[in-house]
DNA sequence: TGAGCCAGTTAACAGAGAGTTAACATAGGA
DNA sequence: TCCTATGTTAACTCTCTGTTAACTGGCTCA
């Protein structure tokens, strides 16, 4: 059973998802606050953890880091609830080690296929499709560790990989360079500032320019089209 | 690889949309008639199909309604072509189901963009994120850190989008210059009053002088139509 | 009418931040 | 055990962005 925690202080947006995901068959567990949700979160081990963002004292974003810093949920799901339009928290959603978010107000039935697809790509990644992206004329083979460019294989070290299967999961999606840190690295490791960047210039050397777009100040995308 | 479908009676308009969007990087599949493109289109599943509304025997709206009254089309794109100034075609177009259209005589340059445009729509919506905030043309996306004026992309520096997007945030509301300083540079920080302005002015040169009003002794505003 | 104020404009400059390269460290396989 | 592939760092270069200064122009109000 796919336990799933929530964690909003606005208890109708509670009631709302809870009904939803328990008619959907998924074990749910709320939390109100900040610190009832750590305090949940470790009791429980939620697959899935459902965080707003805006909540009094502690923040989703703060919620976010804490429990990454925590060796157990480093492969905890993370959805975030954000309000529309609130600039650039969503770029600090995903920076703090979020997975993806939903903007409010929730439409159930968005919730619930967001929440099947997330759970879908973590589970079963194996399962049929999503194991390949392509991006132009290159496909990367998630399961298979491969990337091939016009039918050429190319052959990419791990980081290599891990950077450009991070970036081509979200083709165009910007990901600064904490949120490539965070999910490549780990919050607990210490890395210099170049590291990212020499990863970055031996993948374009070995795929070509084109694919990896530098946006100064803020990190990298892949270029669609 | 995107597969398009093009349907046009007069075969050189046929060859030249396939000559520009193959260099393109497109999969191209063409018929020279409404049973052709009916048979064409449930052979290949094309992503987006370009139809030709004036054609013998069927014409363009009646190929659309027949795709679009089965569920394996329903998602699909559709793309008119029609004279100059037929109005009523046009309403035609989009009551059959089309979702957009281009008036003849085609400019590549044109139907390109306006390709590029559909789909990346398309591919938002599939992804069900609203991530984008529009104000007249002019789209704003923060998930990819993209500016767009009616389907052509512009660059901007870290710090015009941070002012475009808070702008934007709030179509119509006045933003004092001190609002804006706190929010983009931060309270601690120390700049000069004409940094603003030229920030301003660089935006302005690049998305255009129609969008952003300057209220003077209050500040700037987006202009709302 | 003209002083004062405020935004627009321009060019120049400094520095942040990314690119590049080589060298070193380390792990894992032969 | 050695060797190679990979990951990381340091040190340097270079480009682009952000900022400022200095000037212009227009509006307002005494």
């Amino acid at each position: 059973m796919v336990k799933i925690l929530i964690v909003d202080d606005d208890e109708s947006i509670l009631e709302l998802i809870e009904f939803n995901l328990k008619t959907e068959g998924y074990e749910v567990i709320t939390a109100v606050n900040g610190d009832e949700a750590l305090i949940r979160a470790q009791e429980y081990l939620p697959d899935l953890i459902i965080l707003d963002v805006m909540m009094p004292k502690m923040d989703g974003v703060e919620v976010c880091e804490r429990l990454r810093s925590k060796k157990m949920f480093h492969n905890t799901l993370i959805l975030f609830l954000t309000a529309r339009n609130e600039d650039f928290t969503q770029i600090a959603c995903y920076e703090s080690g979020g997975d993806d978010f939903i903007v409010k107000p929730i439409k159930p039935k968005v919730l619930l296929s967001r929440i099947k697809g997330i759970l879908r790509r973590q589970h079963h990644n194996l399962n049929q499709q999503e194991t390949e992206i392509t991006v132009g004329d290159l496909t990367v083979d998630i399961e298979q560790f491969e990337v091939h460019k016009k039918e050429s294989r190319i052959n990419l070290a791990k980081k290599e990989f891990e950077l450009l299967t991070l970036l081509v999961s979200k083709p165009g999606k910007l990901f600064t360079r904490e949120e490539i840190f965070n999910k490549i690295w780990g919050f607990d490791q210490a890395i210099s500032d170049r590291t990212i960047d020499v990863h970055i210039r031996k993948l374009r050397e070995k795929i070509g320019n084109s694919y990896i777009k530098t946006i100064k100040g803020m990190g990298y995308k892949i270029e669609v089209q």
